[in-house]
DNA sequence: GATGAATGAGGCTTCATTCAT
DNA sequence: CATGAATGAAGCCTCATTCAT
């Protein structure tokens, strides 16, 4: 052959197994500024450095292309942090305060909160996808802080409280500030300091959970 | 101000009686079901008992039609709930209870909790209604919430905090909810109950927010 | 009002009963003329004087387009040959010969035979259209033809013959030439004159038909 | 000669050895099957076991192929039956017979029918391949038969008739019977028997040619 | 030769918007 | 005021064709 082949193979190769990831990536971006409808396929494959066509070949449709960045990326975030949780060992006080603030960093931080105020925006249009993303992203979440609360009560730090709905008191504060965060975060003209936020939330919640008040 | 709310108030009041309140009924209805894009002119006339044409009659185009929308609900709800906030006499922890319970009443088991949801959805779409739903509605709303906090501490009844940071606290979670209601809520096999939910939620908070534990 | 509602209202209420006939027209010189797939709805539409869109007011798409331009053009015409043979009290060789004769100048000789090629080409594409014509039209006619038979039978002036079979005789080559029309006719420099053809074709066929040859 | 067949048929041949018969084959198939339009490269590539860009090492685009598959089907076919005529020794009513039966094995039953039915479809859009169809099948066809004609006639075992016409209308049922194969056969809840009615129509077509009628 | 990823022109279809009646 | 037929820009998607490997 008359071309080096191993430096632009090379090239190639890595270049045709990450053309999808670029695609998502590219997809991930404009979902989440434009919303679904708004987004148009050319733009998501102009980001991506290629045409229209090249995206055909690796989703079926827009709604394919969609549903695959949801998928894309949320599976691999919830691993670490239920980890964390069953080999905490300190104050339960302590773990909420951890298990709340690795949410933001890991999660509301990242585009990954633009994931779920476009799936909050778009569940309507996509029933299935919002049904999947409700059992496998936030039940799961949900049961992880339900964990911890039930461990607090075990151990007798947190008093005893039905922990489905005080789980729906400490989950909602952080969905909403992601979603807060694509919506009206820039009509402010003093924006919100999220972990200033996430403190004074935790603060006056542990008030209410702790189980030794002297 | 960094929002031309005057300008954007007075044209859009101008016009405000003279729009069949049966094209903004149905615009809401749609726009809440179906978001804004996928909202199609037709069936806004269609619903409303009217042609396509006449539609335009009444508003310019597609937008001018949705930010009627969120312009026509806006007002009415906020004026009664300010008043009751003044003339309330009892216990601050009654009040903040009172002005929760009301406000998921009269806003989030309404269709305006959709106008909520509908706003955070489209709010990147369209900055300047966003702009102005966010002075005027959310501003507004957590104004009341803080003015209640105030009340209560200078009264002796609540822990003196950050006024601002637990105003947050308190709103987040309703808000939550509303858009839980047109997202997620239609997933979930068991429902939240709302009430049961506001109620878990403000008992915990007032333990981190009373003054007078002993 | 003021412009002369009479005649611009006339026209008009013309053009708008009118305007599914001229896209049909339209659509069925295209089709004959460059096949289904060959065929741009913009064209369609351009032909007919009309823009894109407004083919989209009476058509649901491509398909149901052709659809109706197959329904539009066959229900008529069989009528009044069913008719002819039914009053008809000639002998029943002039009878077969008035058979073909008025199929050639009525559909043969027509756009219609345009249609009849048209949906030998497309059949495999649209079965249930084509199972339609073939149902509605073809069996219909040579229901006609066979009933022909039976009469020339029972009156002893044709031969006892399988009548199915025969008619399929007499139906192939009228088809035939309606094919050939559109297809292989401009190939040929000196063509074929369709009238003396089946003149032949008659002449010869009626030999082995006819019960008193001596 | 109005039709370049020297010029298109020194062009086909020159790498007719080089295109593989499995892309031809698999070519064949599809276009009969679906049409030209319908019938896409990458299926043809892919019945044949090779990649698309492969197709193009053969075949210069896709009206190229299509030619080719004409191409490739007619010639071996003829020679043979014009041989057979040539040496017939027997009574010119047999030899119709045989040219008719024999030219439904060797075509109407093989896929060599569906070449026809699509040529008839695709003529308006392929002029001179219908052209050099026309010409090197059809009248080639033809031929034989006027030729077998003008013998019976010569051997005075048939009336003396226009040979042109009579022609046609001993060709026009069995090409009638091959397009009717590959388009509304299918519709028919009892498909038609081609010999049944081959036989049926040489029968009554006979009593009109034979000469020899007492 | 063979591959298959990439291209992009072109067609179908939708729908906000206009305007003659 | 009201209508609804008409428009045409714009987006999704297909598939013949190319070309680097």
């Amino acid at each position: 052959m008359n071309c080096p082949i191993n430096k632009i193979k090379g090239r190639w190769e890595r270049r045709k197994n990450a053309r999808p990831q670029e695609l998502l990536a590219a997809a991930l971006d404009l979902f989440v500024e434009r919303g679904y409808a708004a987004t148009r396929l050319d733009d998501v494959a102009g980001r991506a450095g290629v045409s229209k066509g090249t995206l055909y070949l690796y989703f079926t449709n827009k709604e394919d292309l969609f549903k695959a960045v949801i998928q894309e990326h949320l599976v691999p975030t919830l691993g670490e942090a239920e980890q964390m949780i069953d080999q905490y060992e300190g104050h339960s006080r302590d773990l909420l305060r951890e298990i709340v603030m690795l949410w933001w960093q890991r999660v509301g931080d990242t585009q990954l909160s633009g994931l779920m105020k476009l799936m909050m925006a778009e569940s309507g249009n996509f029933p299935e996808v919002a049904q999947f993303y409700h059992d496998e992203i936030i039940m799961r979440g949900n049961a992880m802080v339900e964990r911890a609360l039930t461990r607090g009560m075990a151990r007798g730090e947190l008093r005893k409280l039905d922990t489905a709905q005080v789980t729906q008191v400490i989950v909602a504060p952080v969905l909403m500030l992601m979603v807060w965060k694509h919506s009206f975060a820039s009509c402010q003209n003093k924006p919100i300091s999220p972990i200033a936020y996430l403190n004074a939330f935790i603060d006056v919640l542990l008030v209410g959970l702790l189980a030794d008040r002297a």
